[in-house]
DNA sequence: CCCAAGTTGGAATTGACATTCCAACTACGT
DNA sequence: ACGTAGTTGGAATGTCAATTCCAACTTGGG
């Protein structure tokens, strides 16, 4: 038997091809939106206007307005995710992480500084405000704290980090200094923090380098 | 000649001893409202309410949100930065480091992780919307960052730190680390992500000690 | 005491936004 | 081909926010 499935959950919601590509398209113009003017600076006559929909489509495919937000949490976290594979998958040495955290101080300066992290924008406006973000949210971190966390775990393991070192504590540091690093970014339009802060925790993993 | 000064600029405004109340009695209530609902969460009639008085005084004072806005930033700013005296002008040495760092996980406890840092909220919500904004936003950061790095030069001076540290990066480092972990405490309701973040930079920053 | 300037209340205006509704249209399984 | 279910357009609704206005009141200096 069937949950019922209130309009705008999509579990176990039929989709047309069309439905599909239509319920993407609105995601997509509003993460892209919510991402340069926030979340509580983007309508739904914008994110109309930008998909090119009508209302009664945002409302059909997510119900609301913060239906349509936690889809736009999941779908940052996952394209920001899937953006930095294989990179992610592999940060299993000094040389990898400097490479991993310099991508994303270039792309920092490509955009000129102007927006900070996808999640961590997200998440300075949501969390306070709407559980269920906050609890996606959680999550959203953990998946990327979890890979970085997994190749130290593998340097450790491979003796190349010392046993002293806290692998789960310096992924959470360094988690902290990608978020911090890009806020003061997006605030004085230089990377130069980002890229200080990220390389300061690395230079601090690095020595835990046995020999 | 004194510049005409338009309502809502303060500067050459004279203010009766009751007007100057009002003013700070709204900066107050707005500010409190800000930090818990966002800029964009809280609304005129909000503030009034909060603050016991008329729109019409609202707009008297600041001459329209966005003035009251780049008040608070300002109240924000000096109060916070007040709260860490004398701490923060005393940041020579790894145990004041700790110290100051360690009162800001206390502080973020007591209020139950709800809420990161006062100015960082203000940051990421602000920095890509108003302009005059973020350049406040720039010197409240400025503002902070100094005193960190002249604690850290002073130790130097002092020949406790070796010359091959940069104070300057140190603290741009341990300023991330505090935003980025402030962050992820307020996403994850524990400060423990804040403390780590911190105490590693802090242990970053210990490795340089002369002998 | 008297006036100019500062202060306050509260209603009125204007516009935008989230959301609802319903009728028309289309795709697809049987 | 047929009908159910999914899809879409666009107008209508109700709420609420930002801001303006102006008349009345207070204060402080001369």
């Amino acid at each position: 038997m069937r949950t019922p499935a209130k309009a705008g959950e999509s579990k176990g919601r039929r989709l047309t091809k069309g439905g599909r590509a239509t319920r993407e398209r609105i995601i997509e113009a509003a993460a892209e939106l919510m991402f340069h003017r926030g979340v509580g600076g983007t309508s739904i006559p914008d994110i109309q206007a930008a998909a090119g929909v009508s209302a009664s489509q945002i409302y059909h495919y997510f119900g609301d307005k913060q239906g349509l937000v936690l889809a736009v949490i999941d779908h940052q976290t996952d394209t920001r995710l899937a953006q930095q594979r294989p990179l992610l998958d592999n940060l299993d040495s000094i040389e990898a992480l400097r490479e991993w955290c310099d991508r994303a101080g270039n792309r920092q300066d490509a955009r000129g500084c102007e927006g900070g992290c996808e999640i961590g924008s997200l998440a300075g406006e949501l969390a306070d405000s709407d559980q269920s973000a906050r609890t996606r949210l959680v999550s959203a971190f953990d998946r990327w704290e979890g890979p970085i966390r997994s190749g130290l775990a593998r340097m450790q393991a491979r003796g190349e980090l010392s046993e002293r070192a806290d692998t789960a504590v310096l992924a959470t540091a360094l988690l902290a200094a990608v978020q911090g690093g890009m806020l003061l970014s997006q605030v004085r339009r230089s990377s130069t923090a980002y890229r200080q802060a990220v390389s300061a925790v690395i230079d601090h993993i690095e020595s835990y380098l046995v020999r």
